[in-house]
DNA sequence: CTTTCTGTTAGAAA
DNA sequence: ATTTCTAACAGAAA
């Protein structure tokens, strides 16, 4: 479900609400979603304190105190990190953050206890996210691991237009690929395609070099914009306060099939399977 | 009721 | 070696 934009709204929410706060208690209701054995997870995140909230593509790196060590989580597609505070009321009676729906629900799978009675939630309806803790090692190998992060110091024209050389499959394959774009899944691919004008289907080494300029432009404008709305929200994202992204209203051909183009107001959107994904363009704005 | 689809990706198959 | 398909899971929609 997440993709770049909501797991950098995610990465803001955290950093605002957990930085500082020590672990009193880790409960672990699915351990399948946890890559360390378990009671070695727990040992070294109880007593343990977040210093530093990192993100690189979709995956967040929660910095802890003690230990020299990482917490590594991925969302995959269903997957929620809610924060919901000590629920002391403060003046006016309503609680903050604004939390709608009561936690921990069916799907809160691992549940954070901070020293103050706050508590962090892992909600996840279809249990691919995980959970892992690594050392320094560890975490910078999954980091090298990872493509370019359009949103990093590292992205560049020059290096957007090598990844390109020799790539015998479809734009949007390429985009998908996390290995050499850090950030992009299925929507975010389908609006960049859309925006700058090219059907995700053409072959990566034969794109020109106006292409690469034009696409390179448009990840970056759409990954900031997406940021600024709070990510989109078409099912189950929800950022770290629990609320929902409003990108939805700007997507431009996601979820927009036999609709009127919003570019040319002529082309009807298609929806057809691409690497085994639903995919939507515009047949007249889109060569 | 059955089938298909869904924001991801590791690992298998081609 | 590279690219594409499938399984992991739960639920909504057709």
């Amino acid at each position: 479900m997440p993709e770049l934009p909501e797991v950098e709204t995610i990465r803001r929410g955290l950093q605002r609400w957990v930085i500082g706060k020590k672990i009193a208690k880790v409960e672990v209701r699915q351990p399948k979603l946890v890559r360390n054995p378990l009671p070695e997870f727990n040992r070294y995140l109880t007593g343990n304190e977040i210093i530093a909230v990192d993100r690189k593509g979709k995956l967040l790196f929660l910095e802890l105190k003690n230990h020299n060590v990482w917490l590594i989580i991925h969302l995959k597609m269903t997957g929620q990190l809610v924060f919901v505070s000590a629920r002391e009321k403060i003046a006016g009676g309503h609680e903050f953050p604004p939390t709608s729906e009561q936690l921990p629900n069916k799907y809160s799978h691992i549940i954070f206890t901070f020293q103050d009675n706050s508590h962090l939630f892992f909600n996840d309806l279809r249990r691919f996210g995980y959970l892992k803790v690594v050392s320094r090692d560890e975490k910078e190998a999954t980091l090298a691991s990872l493509g370019i992060d359009p949103l990093g110091p590292e992205y560049n024209l020059d290096k957007f237009r090598s990844i390109f050389k020799n790539k015998k499959k479809a734009l949007k394959a390429l985009l998908l690929d996390q290995t050499i774009l850090a950030g992009l899944g299925n929507i975010y691919a389908d609006e960049v395609c859309f925006a700058a004008g090219i059907h995700p289907d053409r072959l990566a080494d034969k794109l020109t070099s106006q292409d690469l300029e034009k696409l390179y432009r448009s990840i970056r404008a759409i990954m900031h914009q997406a940021v600024k709305a709070g990510g989109t929200t078409f099912r189950n994202y929800r950022n770290a306060e629990g609320q929902k992204g409003n990108f939805v209203k700007q997507l431009a051909v996601y979820q927009r099939s036999k609709l009127v183009c919003r570019r040319c107001q002529k082309g009807i959107i298609v929806k057809t399977r691409l690497i085994g994904r639903g995919t939507h363009f515009c047949p007249i704005c889109q060569k």
